[in-house]
DNA sequence: TAGATTGTTAATCGATTAACAATC
DNA sequence: TAGATTGTTAATCGATTAACAATC
């Protein structure tokens, strides 16, 4: 179903062999812009296919999501052709594809560090194990956390976030922790051997050091100043 | 010491006059990923200022901030010529001008509905008072938490929502209850006079019959499958 | 004044959309 | 086969960067 030729054409037209690997290779640098879109194709399709369709056009797609067909067969097509012509995409392994395009595939261990309000409200939702993704311990400093199982993970002591991760070898790390904590704690997450930071503290985190971590910095505030212009602009 | 003009360029370089009131003119299209880059700014400024630092280049300012010299100044300039040639920003200034830009003069007010985890979080966080955005109350369906106060907020039943809408007006509704609820409980907003919704039920939330209504969806589970891309595509 | 740095135009780059041949 | 719809190229549009004249 996948058309997967292994040719692809330069420029002028002519068939060139594709390196080894090339199909379905991250390295072959996806714009990131459509990196962040395909969380979304991955939300529509999950939908379609709780709701039974199994089958679906760019332009069905483009309807429900509002966005250009042209633009839908162009994203998907980054990693490969995903569709057929004169049928459309076959939702189910589409939704796959995305998921494998996305690492829901590779088992990523996740911990919460911080077991405030955020941290809990994070480690209750189902956004991880929906995503593939395994929470398997929360790290907090406060004693009265520690020992504690918060929904259905245990809270450990900060102190045992070395010998943790030595062990349990997690790929993510959830940084709920305050503003003035996160820089070391990211440090030495990162030491640990973490592979990626999803950073919820007020603060730009950046290990220079350390540029095999990917770190994603979320600034919620950032979003609400958003609402707040969206806001005045609709009103005069 | 703001380059005033009353006329401005166009395609072939005759003056053309301005329309009143255009400079400052949110109508004046802004191209959203200024928009989305503005609060960054308004960080840094922020933290040079708690720095004491009163006076930055664009040059200085794109060093601090990894951005592009040329993208700061003409990002700055949208909304009018804060920058003075030869010298360069004046740090406080600038930073009120984006913050009157973001609304934090406006004075808009806040209800939380969903007293959950995430509820909690955004409560509890200093983030609406530093942006000039004052929390009101916060709504649940829960008897257990109706009554209580929870980070100096009073937890009143949904079923006060309209009448204290009425009378309060709020502004901004930050939408933390469950998916299931999201939509009808957007709905009684809009109907009660809310300009805007920052909604992070996991859902696309859209209300066609209330235009006016600024919707901004918050997906935190997009962003962590983004993390998860970028932890792939960094491993082999 | 001379030096510095903005505001602004022009050039480049990248992303989106249109169009259509390939093909299922 | 005829019809439908992708994959893909080309055209358009918008965003970023470079360059420099205006000006403080």
């Amino acid at each position: 179903m996948a058309n997967a030729k292994n040719t692809s054409k330069n420029r002028n037209g002519e068939e060139i062999p594709r390196s080894v690997g090339e199909e379905n290779d991250l390295r072959a640098r996806v714009s990131p812009v459509v990196v962040r879109r395909l969380p979304r194709y991955h939300r529509y399709l999950g939908e379609l296919l709780r709701e039974g369709i199994y089958r679906i056009s760019s332009a069905e797609l483009s309807k429900m999501m509002e966005v250009n067909a042209s633009q839908i067969r162009q994203d998907l097509n980054c990693f490969g052709g995903f569709g057929q012509q004169g049928y459309g995409y076959n939702v189910k392994f589409l939704y796959g594809k995305i998921g494998e395009v996305l690492g829901t595939e590779d088992g990523f261990r996740a911990v919460i560090v911080g077991a405030g309000n955020l941290g809990r409200a994070l480690a209750a939702s189902h956004m991880f194990e929906r995503r593939g993704i395994e929470r398997i311990a929360m790290f907090d400093v406060k004693s009265d956390l520690i020992g504690k199982t918060v929904s259905d993970l245990p809270v450990l002591c900060i102190d045992e976030l070395e010998a943790f991760c030595e062990r349990e070898k997690p790929e993510i790390a959830v940084l709920t922790v305050p503003k003035e904590a996160a820089y070391d704690v990211s440090v030495r997450l990162a030491k640990a051997g973490v592979r990626g930071i999803w950073n919820f503290a007020n603060m730009e985190l950046k290990l220079d050091d350390y540029p095999d971590v990917y770190i994603l910095n979320v600034h919620l505030g950032d979003s609400l100043m958003v609402l707040s212009y969206g806001i005045r602009s609709r009103m005069k």
